[in-house]
DNA sequence: TGAGCGCTGTATCGCCGGATACGACCGGGT
DNA sequence: ACCCGGTCGTATCCGGCGATACAGCGCTCA
């Protein structure tokens, strides 16, 4: 049960341009502070925009622990997947502030299609990069290295959450080492113990309670 | 550098049926065993649908191992990540077998699109099945105990090439303990000693060479 | 038929991450 | 000021996985 965090993914204006020009032509929720938009398990076909608020999507799994895929910001989209493949959901999605979000329907959504390719295109590039973020997330789970585990999350975020710094960049999503932890699958403990080696070694500093990863200059990631 | 083995990835037939349905409209590919499809880190814009042979999945890691993503047999899809969000590709697919294979291109699937609406939903559809794969190893990826690793590998496919046997499903896919092992990140020897224990609990026997999953009825694991 | 190879089953050992516990610090609320 | 909950830092102990080595076994192929 995490508590209020930053998001952790979003995408790149020009591909969020074409979801948001359905505004008008599906129907607009709102939902409150705790409320869920799905839950893991049952079967619906909604997916969702995000326009603004944070929405956190996790896999609770049977031994009762929580594993935090993403928390969605503003521009994501989230549960489309159980909405195309008629399966039941894997994941839950909670809204951890309030959130305003576009419901798209797949039932309705094949006029949509056919009406505008554009928007079968948009689709399948950002299904696609989540397929690819998964992927990467997937390479580092395999090992069992926390640091490699979490170095693959900080620099996700680096990438797409972090200004540049004189010493790197700086990570504006906040995260706590508790929610570090569940997202890469390691004890709170470790992170907090990788991280402090990480510090040692001149690849990571904290400054104002920000994480500032140090570009590295050393390798060609990404 | 693991050797031939058979598929783990495949795809409902109805599924299948709208890509197939596309042969002699597109291209049509033939690779000899060993022969790349695509290579991790380069660019382009091509995906393939398999009609016949395996094409073996995988991410080669920074320190050299090997990552098996998945063991991709007829009527699979692969590569439609990278073509479509344009970035280096993250795996590299080469055909273990020979493979016949149709290729796709993006660049000039708008106008497929254009034309058939319904192929758009098809593509959803699919690649939503792709995420909820990954993300489900991901559930269980996180875990570091073997165990759970292992099931969740053998729970797939004992769903996608398992028939029925009268301890549970026999599990068609012959995979040496090598295999298993890089498809879940753990070691040769642990997947010996996790098999071994599985067994021991009667949640696994091996018969002729081919892994039976005792249906889990018994509900209770770990 | 025998040699060689790949796969499986074990044993030993070192290491390191998880569990647990406790203290320091910081901020908010009464 | 005081308390309190949340977070970070650190210590100890234990269990189990990875690395390594080796033995038995069933192939294939000469």
């Amino acid at each position: 049960m995490t508590k209020k965090a930053a998001a952790t993914w979003r995408m790149t204006d020009a591909l969020a341009a074409k979801l948001v020009s359905f505004e008008g032509k599906v129907r607009t929720r709102r939902f409150a502070e705790g409320e869920q938009l799905y839950r893991q398990d049952e079967i619906n076909t909604c997916f969702y925009f995000i326009k603004s608020g944070l929405v956190q999507v996790s896999i609770f799994r049977r031994d009762g622990t929580e594993v935090v895929l993403e928390n969605m910001g503003p521009n994501a989209l989230c549960g489309e997947g159980s909405a195309f493949d008629g399966l039941p959901r894997f994941s839950t999605a909670v809204a951890v502030e309030p959130t305003e979000a576009l419901e798209f329907d797949t039932t309705r959504i094949e006029s949509l299609l056919r009406a505008d390719p554009e928007l079968a295109l948009a689709m399948l590039r950002l299904t696609s990069l989540k397929q690819r973020i998964l992927a990467l997330r997937l390479e580092h789970l395999v090992s069992n290295d926390p640091e490699d585990r979490i170095l693959e999350l900080l620099r996700r975020l680096s990438q797409m959450f972090a200004i540049d710094h004189e010493r790197g960049r700086k990570i504006i999503t906040h995260l706590t080492h508790e929610q570090i932890a569940s997202m890469t699958g390691t004890s709170r403990v470790t992170v907090t113990r990788t991280m402090g080696r990480l510090r040692e070694k001149g690849m990571l500093f904290i400054e104002d309670g920000f994480t500032i990863l140090a570009n590295d200059e050393d390798s060609e990631e990404n």
